[in-house]
Formats: structure tokens, C-alpha cells, sequence
DNA sequence: CTTGTTTAAGAATGATTGTTCTGATACACA
DNA sequence: TGTGTATCAGAACAATCATTCTTAAACAAG
């Protein structure tokens, strides 16, 4: 919480006040997290049709804020939920869940209609997947450019998918 | 300090005589972790040119351990060591590091040999996301089986790169 | 100007928890 | 049997850190 104070600019009484205690405030930073900055970086996948144009930019909108704060990087707030708290709160595990639930359900509805739900369900939890080895994999790695050749082999891998059913 | 006294059965003074001090207890786990349960698992992997099959195995003992000890599960030590202790203790991200990279040369040099060098590297490093992805998303997963089912998709996946090439 | 309210800054409090100390018991060995 | 050493259980200590309290300054409204 000191170091929360010094960082934001912000004070004590002004935190507590707002948010009652730490886990207030930190389910008051999930909540934002997942609002601003996931929810847009994905939406692009479930609205249209892209493909995987929007799934590669929604990896490299989430590389390139990593490489902005600088690698090794802070990776993904949900991500990180998932490894950290999941497992000892439930109310974030339950959000977690729920979050991926959304995520692999709208990454499914949007991939091309020729294949299966199945398959389709398939692909989205290889998504998820992907998507989280990659963020606990960007907390140890310096180079951004190492983690987009990584996202090039996981895209390759999802439209062969896409291709060999067609 | 007191949970692990209680379950361990050990005493305060057993624990802190043998590691010095929790930093020192964690650092053990983490070496004894990496030595015991994560090598034995992907030595067969390395060992042979067993291929895909090996790569199953590995996941089959890591889930059937999960599943024993009930899920969500605790994931991988050296995965949870990634994204919870890398950011903020050098020596365990030093650790983390050496490990991956021991982990994808070792998978890399096992790969079939018609493979180029850059092609086996790469599969290596997918290889590592996905299994640090599928232990990131076994802690808030219930069902084994469905994390089997994500090990298939895997394994397909990498197959398939495999056999483009020939 | 003045009174009431909000913000700033840091000290004080309280709870948790890592670490050490104490005294007693069990054990090994001469 | 007796003496020294290791083990045990829990109290005591110390450090950290979340939370609240105190005080004063800034500000708003009348």
C-alpha cells in the first residue's frame, strides 16, 4: 500500500475511503483491468469476421504495452489472477472463470462457420492456451520480438487448423 | 511459516536450522521441485527420439498428479515461480530462465533430425507455452479431462508441424 | 471574513507473521 | 548411571504492513 501511495501520487485516506481496504481496491483494479484493457484488446476478435488479423493484433496491442513498461513485463493482470490469487479467493476465481468462459465462447463464435462448434470450442480453448503461456512466458523474457515470433508459430498453427477441415 | 510446520509435522527449529530462513526453505523447494518432479518428467523427452509420444507422457504424469492431488491444482512450481517470484527475486528469474532453456534445447535437440535447427527451436519454444499455458489454466480448472483434451489439440498441432516439413 | 468540509502528510495502532529464545524432554554414548 | 547433545513445544521477540487517527493546511460556501 506504501509503495501504491508514493506511485499513484495518491493518499492513504483517499484509497481507503474509496475503496474500503486492499481488496477492495485491488477488485476494483481487476474490474478496470478487464474492462479497459482486455475486453477491448479481444473484442475485435468476437464482433467481426477478421480472422486472424484481429487475433494477431490483439496479441501485439498487449506486446507492444509490454514493451512500452518494458520486458520482462508485469504480463496480464488476468493472467496473473489466475496463477496468484485463483487459488486462494475464490470471488477472483470465480471472475477468472468467468472471464475465460466469455473469451473462448466469443473467440469461438467468431471463427469461419465451416467448421464445428467442436471445433470450433476446440480452437478457442487452444486460444486461451496460447494466450496465457505467453503472458507467464513474457514475465521472464526480454525481447519483445522473441515473444512475437512466438505469437507468428501460434497463428500459423490456429489457420492450419482453420485450413485442414475446409 | 506456521501452515508449513503444521502439515510438514516438522518443527520451527528443524526448519529454519536446515534452510536459515523462508527465502532459503523456498529456494530448496524450488531446486528439490525442479530436480525430483520436473526433470524425471521431461527427461524422456530428451533422451529418446521417442516424439509425440514422450510429450504426452509428460503431460499425462503432470495432470494424473493434479488430478490425485484434486483439482484446480497447484500447476507447475517452476510455472507458478514465473510469473509469482520472477519480477521481483533475480535469482529465481535467473533459475526460471536456465531452466527454459535447458527445457527447449533439450526438446529441440530431440525432435526429428529432418527438421532444421531454427524450425526445432521454434517448436521447443511453442512447446513451452503451451505447457506453461495448460498449468496457468489448470488452476482454475475442475476437470482433468478437460485439460486432456487441450493436451490432444497440442499434440495434434505440433504433430502436424512435424509432418508439414517432411 | 468565517465557518464547515475536504485534502495532505505522517504518526500511531493493530494484526499478521517471520525469526529467535527458553525450558524441558528424549536420546546417544561413555 | 551420568553427561552431553539433539529434539520438541511453545512463548517471546521483531519486522512488516494494512489500517486508523491526528493534526494542520487548503478550499468552498455563506
Amino acid at each position: 500500500m506504501a509503495d501504491l501511495i508514493t506511485a499513484t501520487g495518491s493518499t492513504r485516506q483517499s484509497i481507503y475511503g474509496d475503496f474500503g481496504n486492499k481488496d477492495g481496491l485491488y477488485r476494483a483494479c481487476f474490474d478496470l483491468y478487464r474492462d479497459e484493457i482486455v475486453q477491448p484488446a479481444i473484442s475485435p476478435l468476437v464482433d467481426a469476421e477478421s480472422g486472424l488479423d484481429s487475433i494477431a493484433e490483439y496479441f501485439e496491442t498487449q506486446i507492444a504495452r509490454a514493451e512500452a513498461m518494458g520486458l520482462p513485463g508485469p504480463g496480464c493482470l488476468v493472467g496473473n489472477a489466475m496463477t496468484e490469487m485463483a487459488p486462494c479467493d475464490q470471488e477472483i476465481g470465480d471472475l477468472v472463470k468467468q472471464h475465460n468462459d466469455r473469451l473462448t465462447a466469443g473467440f469461438a463464435n467468431a471463427l469461419p462457420g465451416h467448421l464445428t462448434a467442436a471445433k470450433r470450442q476446440e480452437l478457442a480453448d487452444f486460444f486461451v492456451i496460447a494466450a496465457q503461456g505467453l503472458w507467464a512466458v513474457s514475465r521472464v523474457t526480454a525481447s519483445a520480438d522473441e515473444l512475437r515470433a512466438r505469437v507468428r508459430t501460434i497463428l500459423r498453427m490456429i489457420q492450419k487448423e482453420i485450413e485442414d477441415v475446409q
